[in-house]
DNA sequence: TGTACATCAGTGAACGCGCGTTCACTGATGTAC
DNA sequence: TGTACATCAGTGAACGCGCGTTCACTGATGTAC
């Protein structure tokens, strides 16, 4: 049994659990500095910037990061996995059995990844990151491993779509799935440009879905 | 007739029209900037960076233009004039009679974008500004401006070549347009990352095109 | 054509500011008794 | 449980550098006679 706290008038509830520890501070960071790089840019970020988000001051910093490229990568591999992680979750749950119906996912997903993605300040970082990896080798190594991370799972999650239709490609299923994050890239960028900003009216993967596959010419269960 | 400069010995050819003139300097700098920006970044590149670029100090920036976005805007605008230029040229150019096989029109355009566009230097310039439209209303203004003229240029470009095969779009050629545009946009971002960087393989519009076209219904000449 | 003068494009030193990074210090937290 | 001590996360002043911008100056170019 835990020691009981309440004896403790100052004690502001366990809402926060550690204050002053190192993972505490360091996730405060990651989790406050999308929006600063965002708003500011990579470059424009000021690491005083930063911290105020934070609520810490400048020394905070550098007692967790080495410096803003490290806090900025950091940052993406997190986004990214989370950003895996919750397709597969998707899936899981559209494609047990009881699940929606097959026709159904396809869009979903779309959907769903739509949603994730266009957060557009997300797609912000996401451009700057780009953009930097043109000029730093370790920062052009982590977005290209990340990015093909995100590509593999679309694969699988296409994959897993059409075998749950019994169907097949007709069409390399990772050449499909890099169109649909370059479409997806480009839709963002649109957004971002702000000219009109109504979300995608033609779905062009969807609407020819049933071109790209066609159905399994091996045994059925 | 305009006076003789044979006489001056230390003339060096016409290649050099006008040495010193507002207008020479100016061009210079907007012709070798774009690197320049897309090296170093938009903040990231200083003055005296793109300064010594075209050969000059600090101070024949200053008497150019007002500030580092000034340039980098007027670049953009030439840019995108470049663009929808060439691309009108190229359809008088196939689309006249006795040019190329309509279907194949189709294929050259995409082609063509693909070409222009596909310059990593310049589409990083273009991300760049897309960024930094996010923290400048002039900034997002003149992007916005742009992508309005290429997205313009592009369904215009689509319906002549609809047309020239005597059909129609089953689709909003302008939804087309934006469609395409964005799949470039995505593409260009593979490329930038780097990864793998293998050309397009698979080009969904070019494949669907029959999709998306019918014959006119009206009266044929 | 040659000379004297006016203009002004481009020079480069100087200024000041903001930023990244460092570091001696502080005081909150954990531990030993 | 209370007290003394050790640790170390976070503070904030200080440093130095690089950059954008300014401006008094220079010398190349154009013009008037």
């Amino acid at each position: 049994m835990p020691r009981r706290r309440e004896e403790h008038v100052m004690e502001p509830a366990e809402a926060e659990p550690a204050k002053r520890s190192r993972s505490a501070t360091r996730s405060r960071l990651l989790a406050t500095s999308a929006a600063v790089f965002a708003e500011r840019g990579l470059e424009g970020a000021s690491v005083e910037e930063l911290c105020a988000a934070a609520g810490f001051t400048r020394g905070a910093f550098y007692s967790n990061f080495a410096s803003k490229t490290d806090l900025a990568l950091a940052m993406y591999e997190e986004h990214a996995r989370q950003l895996a992680k919750r397709l597969n979750g998707q899936l899981d749950q559209w494609l047990q059995p009881g699940g929606l119906e097959p026709t159904l996912v396809v869009e979903r997903v779309l959907e769903g990844m739509a949603d994730f993605t266009s957060d557009t300040v997300w797609h912000a970082v996401r451009l700057e990151l780009l953009l930097a990896a043109r000029r730093s080798e370790r920062v052009r190594t982590v977005v290209a491993e990340q990015r093909a991370v995100l590509s593999e799972a679309v694969t699988a999650a296409l994959i897993r779509v059409a075998d749950a239709q019994d169907a097949e490609f007709t069409v390399d299923p990772a050449e499909l799935a890099r169109l649909l994050l370059a479409v997806y890239d480009g839709r963002l960028n649109e957004q971002i440009a702000g000219s009109g900003s109504r979300p995608a009216q033609l779905n062009l993967v969807a609407f020819t879905w049933q071109n790209l596959t066609r159905p399994k010419s091996g045994p059925r269960p």
